[in-house]
DNA sequence: ACCTTAAACATAGCTTGCTATTTAAATTAG
DNA sequence: CTAATTTAAATAGCAAGCTATGTTTAAGGT
């Protein structure tokens, strides 16, 4: 039961991850987007105004990570913040004309990437693959001990 | 045409990388080591004594990041970085004591990180799963334009 | 021999992720 | 109604990835 780098799931998925990014980040750039606001654009971009806390619930990612992903997001004129009328605590996110201006471009960006790195794969292959990379993840939600 | 979250490989895999580094984190934290090293720690434990060119590409890393995750290294005690005798711009990667007693406990981590996130997976899903894995990431590298 | 180019590594500076901690406001308990 | 707890977000600090650039040594061309 050797340990063989080409056959662990966890090195692969870390590699394939990678060169998706690079390959979204090379498409993205001349729009002035990065990686790491794509996933808080795809959720503003169906319905903004809603608080850090329900961005970093829906994309499952840490509130400083959400927070500092904000804050780049906000410096480069793509959202703007504003303190909750009824908590004083809460703040809602709302895109800029801008962005907004950007989802067209950039959906079509993260189309072509999954399109041409699936394209080796047949209908069924990249159903299954897509099917498994979903179950997955809800396992290792649903099995995390500090959900 | 529509892009979902939930159905975009890039998003997915995005995602699923994030919840094995997290698991794999947790397990190896004890024995002082991190995710960023392991695949080094991969390659070296098969044979060291390797220049730090041959490691990057053996781990499709960029140089820079491999020097900065080789100064960490070194820095925990990991591996000593020795000049190449016959050329004076190479340097030559030893791992230490320390780091060779950690393969075991180390390997066994990743295992179980693997076996646990799959185990939710018929014997053929995993492995067809594991195959098309291989089979995008040479996809996508012989795409790559600047290769 | 000398000059240019190439190669190996280091450094600077950024993004994106994480944990741990702090601050301030809201909620709950007594 | 105050005190304790919980909640929302910010901050500090680190790891790990990237691009761009600098430095030093080796190789090649003339």
């Amino acid at each position: 039961m050797a340990f063989v780098r080409n056959e662990s799931a966890g090195y692969l998925i870390n590699q394939l991850a990678r060169l998706f990014a690079r390959n979204l980040q090379e498409k993205i750039k001349p729009l002035g987007l990065t990686t790491g606001t794509f996933p808080a654009l795809l959720v503003l971009w169906e319905g903004d105004g809603l608080t850090q806390r329900t961005l970093t619930e829906q994309l499952d990612i840490e509130q400083p990570t959400m927070a500092n992903t904000l804050s780049r997001m906000e410096r480069d004129g793509l959202i703007v913040r504003k303190k909750d009328a009824a908590d004083a605590r809460s703040q809602r996110i709302y895109l800029t004309d801008h962005a907004r201006a950007l989802q067209k471009d950039a959906l079509e960006a993260a189309l072509a990437v999954n399109l041409q790195a699936l394209s080796g794969l047949s209908d069924t292959d990249r159903k299954a693959f897509i099917r498994v990379m979903r179950r997955l993840i809800d396992h290792m939600h649903c099995t995390d001990t500090d959900h």
